[in-house]
DNA sequence: GCTAACACTATAGCCTACTATAGAGTATAG
DNA sequence: CTATACTCTATAGTAGGCTATAGTGTTAGC
């Protein structure tokens, strides 16, 4: 049993944090002492410390409410999870693929103008640039 | 020479995000009519075409900006622009990097998940998420 | 000349995930 | 008993990147 500070500082989420969690939806409404003061048993130390990880694996607070009701339903199903894990891993490797494609072109460029003997010349970073469907990024 | 209208359509970008990226700095302010109409020229079309593909690739606005100013600045020495293009490579570098670490991570919780055999058993993405330090994360 | 489509500004709203503040009550240590 | 720390609610603000609306003026085609 303990108070929200307590809480926060065993979870290393924030009073607000975890207050608007509540009211987002992800954690249950705990009980409340007659002044009105949150109490909490220690499940919601660890739904919190499932929220914390979650969302440094960049999980969206709606995914989360999805893997937490999954979890709180019981039987969960494995495969469920799983899914919904794959889906997010393939949407991360995508981003992860624009941005590899960027830093391609970026370093390409760079290259480009180290080996850009004549300071007369234009540079070619901008030339590049300049181009709206150009060999910069297709 | 035209409306922000036509420029819209061809660029595919909003009326509305038009004036938000020139507010913002990203396009230069175009002529007016008397009636204060704007009015582009074809170089705003080029600029609004690397904003969207720049977008498209997951760049923010502000490092769009930064990309921009490199194109912009005409005269600048090679040198200049190429250390500007090192600098924003060496970021997208390390954003890549994060995130392929937690691609990693859920990679292999959804490995370890398909080695499940008996499913009768907890889900081993939950367990890893339920935690506090545990081998998921660290 | 009229009407529809277009453009202008300024302001407000939306979404995510919080953080901060104000003003009030409560708990606890000395 | 009092000072300090803690908690409460409600509201507002932040940042990024827009989108929507209101109210008004402009342009183009018939």
């Amino acid at each position: 049993m303990m108070s929200i500070g307590q809480l926060a500082k065993q979870s290393d989420v924030s009073i607000q944090s975890i207050r608007f969690y509540e009211k987002s939806g992800l954690i249950a409404e705990p009980k409340r002492k007659p002044s009105g003061y949150r109490v909490y048993e220690a499940g919601a130390l660890r739904t919190l410390q499932f929220i914390k990880k979650t969302r440094e694996l960049g999980f969206s607070l709606d995914d989360i409410k999805g893997l937490l009701n999954l979890r709180v339903s019981g039987k969960t199903r494995c495969g469920t999870v799983k899914k919904k894990a794959e889906v997010h891993l393939e949407s991360i490797k995508s981003k992860i693929n624009d941005m590899q494609s960027v830093a391609d072109v970026l370093e390409d460029l760079i290259a480009r103008c180290a080996q850009q003997k004549n300071p007369e010349q234009d540079c070619p970073i901008l030339e590049a640039f300049e181009q709206a469907e150009g060999d910069c990024c297709e």
